[in-house]
DNA sequence: GCTTTATTGCGAGCTTCTCGCAATTGAGAT
DNA sequence: ATCTCAATTGCGAGAAGCTCGCAATAAAGC
């Protein structure tokens, strides 16, 4: 989570530590769930003259290290970036507030064992995302209608 | 699964019954995990004067009936298309051959037990993907490094 | 400092999907 | 059967999200 971390996976690597790449890495580290854009306007907020595709190329590059992952929450519209997280957290997604959260399961590792012993499957990743209304949106509202697919 | 039932839902919720729409729905109620692309060219194959328009609205209207749902396999490529599964199907894919496979397990009723009960979450949909590598391809491979990412 | 080569900014461009509009067509009323 | 009229379609323009090539820049070893 620190930048030491950072400057070593890069370095192990072969990769050279840049501003550009600093700077993605603290706001990635600081909050989940921001899409390349939003991470691209707050990394301007110190140095206006990072461009959008640096921020993409970093994210890539930090996805090819395993240091962050790229989880698509909304079909259709743009990716959502975060710290590479253990398999056990999953995403729940309020489809009323849009808050997303995480949240810890052990069920994940149950799926692992039975694939791993039953079917020969080689897990590598796991992704769940659970949709649905959250504790206070669900007190106001009435559980309507499947949701809708807008942009 | 069959074109009556199209017809049905179509009709009961005041929508009409056309050439595109029976069209795309015999695609995609023949062959899962097609893009809207793909979707589009087996549909010319009987009328080449369907747009691909359609076919996303389409799909588009099937998704708001509950009838078919979006799930976006690669992020970053296109969205696949296939019937509304109940949630205990998850998606497993294989990250050398591609393949993609249903796979069927109790854990998702876990989860919502869990989450209904303990968070007062309500839970509407559960998406699951596992990648990883499959039984041929373990044979054959080393699991090596991550997915890198590449369209 | 100097050199080398990875990295960046920039802009063009690609893919996937959406939308407005005029033309068409389904389905109930006649 | 035919008519009527709103729902639907085809079409093309275009938006959104992301990638890529290239010249300029800058990191890191010497």
């Amino acid at each position: 989570m620190t930048t030491e971390w950072l400057r070593d996976s890069l370095g192990g690597a072969g990769h050279r530590v840049t501003g550009p790449r600093l700077a993605v890495w603290s706001v990635v580290a600081g909050t989940p769930h921001l899409t390349a854009e939003e991470i691209a306007q707050v990394v301007r907020d110190t140095d206006p003259t990072v461009n959008l595709s640096s921020v993409y190329r970093s994210l890539s590059l930090f996805a090819e290290l395993g240091l962050v992952r790229e989880s698509s929450l909304d079909t259709g519209g743009p990716s959502h970036w975060e710290l590479a997280h253990a398999d056990e957290q999953f995403h729940m997604r309020c489809r009323s507030c849009g808050k997303v959260e995480h949240h810890h399961g052990d069920l994940v590792e149950r799926v692992v064992g039975h694939l791993t012993n039953d079917h020969g499957f080689i897990v590598e990743q796991v992704d769940l995302l659970v949709t649905g209304l959250c504790s206070e949106c669900s007190r106001s509202q009435s559980p309507s209608a499947r949701p809708s697919r807008s942009r």
